[in-house]
DNA sequence: TCCTCGTAACTTTTT
DNA sequence: GTTACGAGGA
């Protein structure tokens, strides 16, 4: 039996049987896409006997990535990991890993991430003795990547000359660099494949001939030069079907535009277009909402627009808060969120939605204070925590001594006495790496610094010659040899514990490399393109998250907390009618998530920074809805106080005093003292510490 | 050469 | 509330 084709409507079956000629599926939210591309790859292999690893899937993010690999494995009722399910920017890094000797890199290239990137163009800025008012190195470097996504054109370069006259010279000198350190920035990756396919045709051909089917997810939101990969790989062939749906394009600022949609007719000749507008997500009044808010957008693409339906019912009016500030609105979000699990939802049934990541901060302090589970979805990124970067930097530095950022983070971290001085010396000397570079400087150094180099270089010799065989082993020595936990406990006294237990948790996924089947070298790579990889997601607690992140997903309950003019919309559209637009196809794509109760928060008083409240105005959009938007009274502005007098007690957090606890890096203790967040907490082995309880578990 | 302390500036959104 | 940077002393 066809089973690719159970409880499909009469376009879904279409979209996925349809294999004749390039298909573009105008899927609007929660139509059902994710399963027309599952089922499509299911057809693909069952059907046409396309073997799963000549079918490429292309994803916006790694999450999505790893699911579709899930639902796949699933559907195809199989073991191995499906290879070709990736995204963009993991599928170029792998051509280039193959490839880039033909592009004049080392095939060790390093992926320069945002930190790296930003230090790289400092450097270039300060030597080109630029002035650092005019020159930020934060606009430059946005300037060079919006280069660098429309290929360099004349006119985007006359546009940023304008205002920086010197972005030529500065561009050509980071990326003289980037060169020399063998790495590329994140907008390289892109760039060098389509420069690889387009300098050598006898390789292109050769990835072409490697896939028989392309299937692209979220094709709103990919940029000319994404487009141009993908036309490479297709050549003339009609084996391509790409998704999206452009109210849903939120990520112009990567290049994308809700008009490319459109152009994919252009270059595809023979483009067959299905629409699937039948939403079996949200309840009617959800859905009218979202429909009635789009219809206000402007510009070419809306030809495209879909227009929602659903036969549910009408179900719960959407709801607006007003709290009096911030704490007090983060405050009743955890109430409320409460109040459904008391109904008999899940945590994980809820999820909240913001537009600017700091806002997760008062929300994260109130989940914890009532006790509720919660997890932050790309919030705090794992391997852009300084001390993972550290050691990460020391086997980057390892695998590839041309790294300038690498090294340069560790050449004197823990101090070693190597100074501005020193490394200026250093320099002098570099040729081909940085490694040689010491060796050759050596005899003319003396004292403290020669001999502190001189360890550092066999230090790093000696992680070089071990590596491959045992990365874990090979970082716990590295650990202790630099004895990287007392400068923790230096630098940081106030949260090296955590510190400590991230160091860890780092070890713990080197020492899962062998067994997963995966090299080092992959696993750099993954480090620097994946980032907020949750993969606690099966735990049952409640996602805090940004609007962006939320693409693609959908829970029975949702908040979006903070619709406030000014941060949603964010202040900097106000004078941007082009990004206006794009905070209101973000805002559809906020309400869209939502399956049966839609909460709107905002905070009439909002504390910018620190300490200065200010008074806040609603959301411009909420004028749009206001006909599905009912406003309510929350129940007094007491509770959050309430809430703060009961929980010192403990039963909120789960916690009491006198309770037997375990921590990942301390071990056993018992609790002394209970000030949610906080605890203190007297260990067996190493005594009193204050700390966070949610690091603490039941024994 | 390192380290400490004060101040300014800052937050979209992410591969 | 946090971080990045610069000045000045050890």
């Amino acid at each position: 039996m066809s089973d690719f084709l159970e409880s499909l409507n009469p376009e879904q079956k279409k979209a996925v049987l349809h294999f004749t000629s390039p298909l573009l599926v105008l899927a609007g939210a929660g139509s059902g896409k994710t399963r027309v591309i599952t089922n499509k790859i299911m057809f693909l292999t069952k059907e046409l006997d396309i073997p799963l690893n000549r079918i490429l899937a292309i994803t916006f993010t790694n999450k999505a990535a790893n699911e579709m690999k899930e639902r796949v494995k699933a559907a195809l009722n199989i073991d191995t990991e499906p290879q070709w399910i990736s995204t963009f920017h993991s599928l170029a890094a792998k051509i280039l890993r193959i490839e880039a000797q033909h592009l004049g890199y080392g095939k060790n290239f390093v992926i320069y991430d945002e930190e790296d990137t930003k230090k790289t163009i400092r450097e270039v800025l300060e030597e080109l003795n630029l002035d650092k008012e005019l020159y930020k190195p934060e606009r430059i470097k946005e300037a060079i990547s919006q280069l660098k996504q429309n290929f360099n054109q004349q006119d985007v370069l006359d546009f940023f000359s304008m205002q920086y006259p010197h972005i030529k010279k500065i561009y050509s000198l980071y990326q003289e660099k980037l060169a020399l350190a063998n790495a590329m920035d994140f907008d390289d990756i892109l760039l060098n494949v389509v420069k690889l396919f387009e300098e050598n045709p006898e390789i292109r051909k050769k990835w072409q001939n490697k896939f028989d089917y392309i299937l692209v997810d979220e094709y709103q939101d990919t940029n000319k030069v994404q487009h141009q990969i993908l036309k490479h790989i297709v050549g003339d062939r009609d084996c391509i079907t790409v998704v999206g749906d452009p109210q849903q394009c939120i990520y112009t600022w990567r290049g994308a535009n809700p008009e490319n949609i459109l152009d994919f007719e252009k270059d595809f000749p023979n483009t067959t277009v299905i629409k699937l507008e039948r939403n079996y997500r949200s309840t009617k009044k959800i859905l009218e909402a979202a429909n009635k808010l789009i219809s206000a957008s402007k510009g070419k693409w809306k030809e495209k627009v879909l227009t929602l339906w659903t036969d549910k019912g009408e179900g719960e009016d959407i709801k607006l808060f007003k709290l009096e500030n911030d704490k007090q609105e983060a405050g009743f979000i955890a109430l409320y969120t409460k109040k459904f699990k008391e109904r008999g939802y899940d945590y994980s049934d809820v999820a909240i939605l913001m537009r600017m990541s700091f806002l997760s901060r008062n929300l994260e302090e109130a989940f914890i204070r009532a006790g509720i589970p919660y997890q932050i979805v790309g919030g705090l990124k794992f391997y852009e925590r300084a001390e993972i970067k550290d050691i990460l930097a020391y086997l980057r530095f390892a695998f590839n001594p041309k790294d300038t950022q690498a090294f340069k983070r560790i050449v004197n971290l823990p101090s070693r006495g190597i100074g501005k001085k020193t490394l200026e010396k250093i320099e002098k000397f570099y040729v081909e790496n940085w490694l040689q570079a010491i060796e050759d400087a050596l005899p003319s150094l003396k004292g403290k610094s020669k001999k502190a180099l001189e360890d550092f270089v066999n230090l790093i010799k000696d992680i070089r010659q071990n590596i491959t065989k045992d990365p874990a082993k090979v970082a716990s020595k590295l650990y202790e040899t630099i004895q990287y936990e007392n400068y923790l406990r230096e630098k940081y006294p106030k949260d090296w514990e955590d510190r400590v237990a991230n160091v860890k948790e780092l070890f713990k996924a080197l020492e899962e490399l062998s067994i997963k089947g995966k090299t080092l070298e992959e696993f750099l790579e993954e480090t620097s393109l994946q980032q907020a990889q949750d993969s606690l997601q099966e735990q049952n607690s409640v996602k805090i998250m940004t609007v962006h992140a939320s693409k693609g997903l959908e829970f029975p309950v949702v908040f979006v907390a903070g619709v406030e003019d000014g941060i949603f919309p964010s202040g900097r559209a106000f004078d941007d009618p082009y990004q206006m637009e794009e905070e209101r196809r973000l805002f559809y794509v906020a309400i869209t998530r939502a399956k049966e109760h839609l909460i709107l928060t905002m905070a009439k008083a909002r504390s910018t920074f620190g300490n200065s409240y200010q008074t806040t105005k609603p959301s411009r959009f909420l004028k749009d809805i206001k006909e599905f938007v009912k406003v309510l009274k929350p129940k007094t502005g007491k509770q959050p106080k309430q809430k703060q007098q009961t929980s010192p007690v403990g039963t909120s957090t789960g916690f009491m005093v006198g309770q037997l606890v375990k921590h990942d890096v301390f071990g056993k203790g018992v609790i002394k003292e209970l000030t949610p967040p906080k605890a203190k907490v007297i260990f067996e082995k190493v005594g009193e510490k204050e700390l966070l309880t949610k690091f603490l578990k039941k024994l």
